[in-house]
DNA sequence: CATTACCAAGCAAGCGCTAGGTTTGTAAAG
DNA sequence: CTTTACAAACCTAGCGCTTGCTTGGTAATG
């Protein structure tokens, strides 16, 4: 379906470009990371990420895919629009994540502790980068771009909410507590520790998400 | 010492640049918000907050004010160093505020709990807008700028662990929790409600501060 | 033979910043 | 009280460069 970038007639700077290319699939989770869309994005997350949307230049970003900058309107408008899809992705992608993580939970304190984990991986794991984007690069979309991604991430929210409503209920957060606000501290502390946390320390993910449990389950699991 | 910017034989656009004058002295302690570089550095922490550094021109801050854009740099020699600037008078005055809130704290409860009302204020409270430029937009600083102000930080950061670290070694956190972890959870939780806290709503900063305190200590205050 | 993917070249706008001159407030000297 | 001196604050004009994006064409695919 997709050229590989080595053309035929292209000038030598054609495999620096390629040798350049370090954002492998992080993103998307099918087939998509092949095609030059897919690949665009891979390199949008991580390139925004590293520099930020405004100081990522289409340049920047067609060197790292290895083509030319004008041909990245060819499957983009505008560089906005390429952004507000590599976050629309990681929004689907980490919502039914964290759908599929409750299947095996049951108690609202193992509930809770998917969610942990599971926010925890889409932010420091291979969704990192777009999640980092997704949370540090709003103010970059235009205002009609907000409110779509807005209605798509309340789905996210809801199912949060829905576990600390049940677990208010059966009285194992404070009555004083709420927990639109304990959402919102979790939430913070978890988007965090992407600036924070490497994995190649000594603390690993599940380690990281006990201690996070801590923060609304005093008694821990 | 300064001049009023209504000047003679100034053209008509001069009453517009003042009228378009917002940004009041949110920051900065003492006589240094009235003049030319305070007044420049207080537009500077308001717009870089709402735009972010990269979407903020030169002639945006200058409107602002109510200069032209090269005069800009008779106060500053770069774009750069306006951010620097912002960021270092936020962390001067906070880490001065932070030790302050502690004289009247005993327990180390009660000292965790006015920390966290002290950065609760220090972010949803008047220097609010510098706050949020140094959480974010750090990576907008040159390397050397960076390291000058991470030295700066790391005495406000010491603060903090010198009391998590007294409250653990009293038993009244819990053995397996880390406080190095533990002060990025909190930290993070408390850096988001720049994101989400309107101090119009319901919840009064106090209140806040004590939901927060609950992610430290369970029995609350 | 249409569709997809791309290149080569460049435009218009906007950017940070500079140079050189003007106005203003302050204060000592006459 | 005026004159002279000077530095801080600011303006006008624009340079050199980068930006997102466009145009018109070419090569490969199925």
């Amino acid at each position: 379906m997709a050229g590989n970038p080595n053309r035929s007639q292209q000038p030598s700077n054609a495999s620096v470009a390629n040798g350049s290319f370090k954002a492998s699939a992080d993103l998307l989770p099918n087939g998509m990371e092949n095609t030059p869309r897919g690949r665009l994005l891979a390199a949008a997350a991580h390139l925004f990420r590293m520099k930020g949307f405004e100081r990522t230049t289409v340049r920047d970003l067609a060197q790292e895919v290895g083509i030319q900058s004008g041909s990245i309107f060819h499957h983009f408008k505008t560089k906005e629009e390429i952004l507000r899809c590599v976050m629309e992705e990681v929004i689907h992608l980490n919502t039914e994540r964290l759908r599929a993580s409750m299947a095996k939970a049951n108690t609202p304190q193992e509930k809770l502790y998917e969610l942990i984990r599971a926010e925890l991986n889409s932010i420091v794991g291979e969704t990192g980068e777009a999640m980092a984007v997704l949370i540090f690069e709003w103010r970059c979309l235009k205002e009609d771009s907000q409110q779509y991604l807005l209605e798509l991430r309340n789905h996210y929210e809801r199912i949060w909410l829905n576990v600390l409503e049940e677990a208010k209920k059966e009285g194992q957060i404070a009555a004083d507590r709420d927990v639109v606000v304990l959402r919102r501290l979790l939430g913070g502390a978890l988007a965090w520790s992407n600036y924070w946390y490497r994995s190649e320390g000594k603390l690993d993910i599940d380690q990281l998400a006990k201690q996070t449990l801590y923060m609304a389950f005093p008694e821990g699991l």
